[in-house]
DNA sequence: TCTTTTAATCAAATCAATTTTCATACAGTA
DNA sequence: TACTGTATGAAAATTGATTTGATTAAAAGA
């Protein structure tokens, strides 16, 4: 377990006078385990198999959280859910989702990221926080389909 | 309305053994009208306000078919049901979107676009579309907000 | 034109993901 | 230890979207 991880969680909890719980820490402790893409039911049933019962709105909830601090990155992927990340000591990059094995691939490109700074700047919009999905056929799909 | 597209629409759905039906022909002309992003919803709404009776499951599954063929584009635009736009006409582009006001504010950036590109090339990657959204506050709400 | 075939329609039911409700349990603090 | 307020779980509710099944209506064929 990471513990600068779990001390900026408290700290955070306590400035915004939420508690520290056996559920939230179980929750953070599994997410900082993971280093793929998962969803909120993934993460609930991992849990039940170790044993540990969390309900799936506490899972939500939680993952909420974790969220708005910055420990996990929240995406679409293309599908109708989310998707969630670990971002512990891992700066922000985009993504590539295969369609048709569902692959998803991660990459960073600075100039993309500068020019969309550039862009903000022109019309005076301040950017928060921004989202780059690119869909296709990852190498090892893209003979096998028809495209 | 815009007779090519009718005509691309048409022959679509002979290529496919489907029906030009009515409906579909209603939903087509009001997507056609529309200049701003909405929701299956809305356009539902309107529909009936306009005195014509579709249901929603047959503007749902009109929208598929208008998106299959590049007449709307689809993005989730910040919320968690799709949003659509009229595509007729114009060029893929990106948005910006208000967290604040919800307004969307379109742009492109060949450079960003060409960027991609490139960075499928290096990967083997086949693109078949793409989605980049960037969140924060206009330059009119940035002031009013605390950050 | 009439008939046949096949897809499309509607309203309602269903679905999946997520959120809310509410009674109960527990964390932080006095 | 007692108090206050937040968190929890289970279930219900909500949301957007899809499917169902009976009926209607295109399109193709005779």
């Amino acid at each position: 377990m990471n513990d600068a991880v779990l001390e900026q969680f408290k700290a955070y909890l306590k400035r915004e006078r939420l508690k520290f719980t056996n559920e939230r820490e179980i929750i953070l402790t599994e997410v900082l385990k993971r280093r793929d893409h998962f969803d909120a039911d993934e993460l609930a049933a991992d849990l039940r198999n170790d044993g540990l019962k969390v309900s799936r709105a506490t899972v939500y909830r939680t993952l909420d959280i974790l969220y708005e601090i910055g420990v996990v990155n929240k995406a679409t992927l293309g599908h109708k859910h989310n998707h969630y990340e670990n971002m512990v000591g891992r700066k922000h990059h985009d993504h590539l989702v295969c369609l048709n094995c569902d692959k998803v691939i991660e990459f960073v490109d600075d100039e993309i990221e500068n020019k969309q700074v550039e862009v903000c700047q022109k019309l005076g919009f301040v950017m928060k926080r921004h989202t780059l999905q690119i869909f296709g056929y990852c190498s090892h799909c893209a003979p096998l389909v028809n495209n």
